[in-house]
DNA sequence: ATATGTGCAAAGGGTTTGCAGATAT
DNA sequence: ATATCTGCAAACCCTTTGCACATAT
């Protein structure tokens, strides 16, 4: 994703295009899954005159208009993604590794529709943890 | 689920059995998912001495041995419930209610593990967003 | 030209901590 | 008797807000 898109996405949700919003895209397009002081600490690299609030700022205005989602996570600190396609959550115990993975779930979604009566569902968090690749190689 | 049975389970945990804690707990089995303010205003009917901080430490104490769990929800507050088997939680959008669903996801862990490659996936929070029978029922 | 966004500092809200006294085992 | 728990107040985050100035359209 380049800059130019994110100029387009702010254009359309009709959000004025600051260097400061610009770096925050960038930056949670680059690194994925970032907590506000990862953006603020990253981004200040770029402009070093940001401040905090304007980021907390920019988070809020940026997920009311759909651009960005909260990731709820196991450890306590609110992380933040750009809401691109579908995907769950994949959280390594051993590592904290917290990873997108992109699966179809509307099968998963059509049977609690029918079994609960929820009229709807559109929006779904699935976190699953579990101990990744990597951390399970490293055991044996 | 009785008295006797939340000093059980504070026993086996090596938890001393006060009437802080057996009160916390009776809240959440009566109440489901309640946040901590939620916790500390109705106990303090029984016990008007209790304090937030009280509230706080044990909810801590009690996540920690695994009795009790946290909720992560679409609004902010933090909420907790008793750990209680396996479900899944349905967000109503109009309401804002949280329901537990009680319903079997071996398969569709079974999936991930298989597609992911991730080993020991046995803990998951899935919360889906819809809107309940009641609203649905309303808007018509 | 005007609405919006930024940065600062202060305020807010929720959560944690240290300590002395109280309680459970 | 001793370890643990409680309640209080203070401290500590993280997040939001108000305001004056700056910037984007």
């Amino acid at each position: 994703m380049s800059d130019t898109n994110f100029t387009e996405i702010l254009k359309e949700k009709k959000l004025k295009i600051t260097p400061q919003r610009i770096a925050i895209l960038e930056e949670l397009d680059k690194n994925g899954h970032s907590t506000v002081d990862d953006i603020f600490n990253r981004i200040k690299i770029k402009i070093p005159s940001v401040s905090l609030a304007t980021v907390y700022k920019n988070i809020l205005a940026l997920q009311s208009m759909d651009i960005l989602k909260s990731v709820k996570t196991p450890t306590q600190k609110q992380k933040y993604e750009i809401n691109k396609k579908p995907h769950i959550h994949l959280f390594c115990k051993i590592c904290e590794k917290l990873e997108d993975f992109e699966i179809d779930i509307s099968d998963f979604q059509d049977y609690c529709k029918n079994a609960s009566g929820y009229e709807n569902i559109e929006e779904a968090s699935i976190l699953l943890t579990g101990i990744c690749k990597e951390c399970s190689a490293k055991k044996i």
